[in-house]
DNA sequence: CATTAAAACTTAACATGTTAATTAAATGGT
DNA sequence: ACCATTTAATTAACATGTTAAGTTTTAATG
């Protein structure tokens, strides 16, 4: 993850805020459990998160009126931005981390992570 | 690690100071900085640990009369009974993890998760 | 239909994560 | 010996991680 965050380092969103933006942009709008979930975030430190987010203006709510318990978050253009300004370095880092660990390898290891994650108790 | 946090959530320390504890039971005396490499953290991080668990008397440390800018890391003979205490439901958690995930994965992720971390750039 | 339980956040309090700046001590080169 | 670098650890400032408690709204149960 060390040149993810090279990479984000002159931008305005750190680790986590860039996976939350990955998530809205590829998901479209998400209540926050499931953007929770998605960028594997508690819900407390996402809603700092988002708080700050907001104010920054990278992401918009507005309450659910199906259930208004929930609140929907979408990205803003200033937010999705900052994903497409980072997409070439962001697949250029995925392309020499496959290049030198190996894509089979990178795979065996996601689906490792993914499978104990399902797992334990 | 959710079965771990359980586990130490009725001891006097939490996932990384028991990593810390278990590293000086294994190895012995150390510096800070080989701690932290073997514990996962981040110097500041530690300092800041060692500061509590020092104060709690898990640990003990004397300044390196060869170097002086290092401290020598001991554990106390509280701090490895937290260890001993616990050693038997660690060891039922691992096994139950190697029963339910398979040793062979388990090993396989371990030597993929190593790989990764002295590769990249 | 009233009450209770559950769900989706939110807030609070404290610990750790992270980066940058700082201190003190050891090294290296001249 | 002197001075610039490097190293080990610390401090500071702010962000996130984590658990527990609180709020509002919805669902469940009697």
């Amino acid at each position: 993850m060390a040149p993810i965050r090279e990479m984000l380092a002159a931008s305005p969103v750190n680790e986590q805020k860039w996976r939350v933006l990955r998530v809205l942009v590829e998901s479209g709008p998400l209540e926050q459990k499931a953007i929770a979930a998605e960028a594997c975030l508690l819900l407390p430190s996402l809603t700092r998160i988002l708080q700050t987010m907001e104010a920054d203006g990278l992401v918009s709510r507005e309450s659910d009126l199906e259930d208004r318990r929930r609140s929907i978050v979408s990205v803003t253009a200033a937010g999705r931005a900052v994903i497409e300004n980072h997409a070439d370095q962001s697949n250029a880092i995925l392309a020499r981390l496959e290049d030198q660990f190996g894509k089979e390898r990178l795979d065996d290891l996601l689906r490792l992570l993914d499978d104990l994650q399902h797992i334990d108790l």
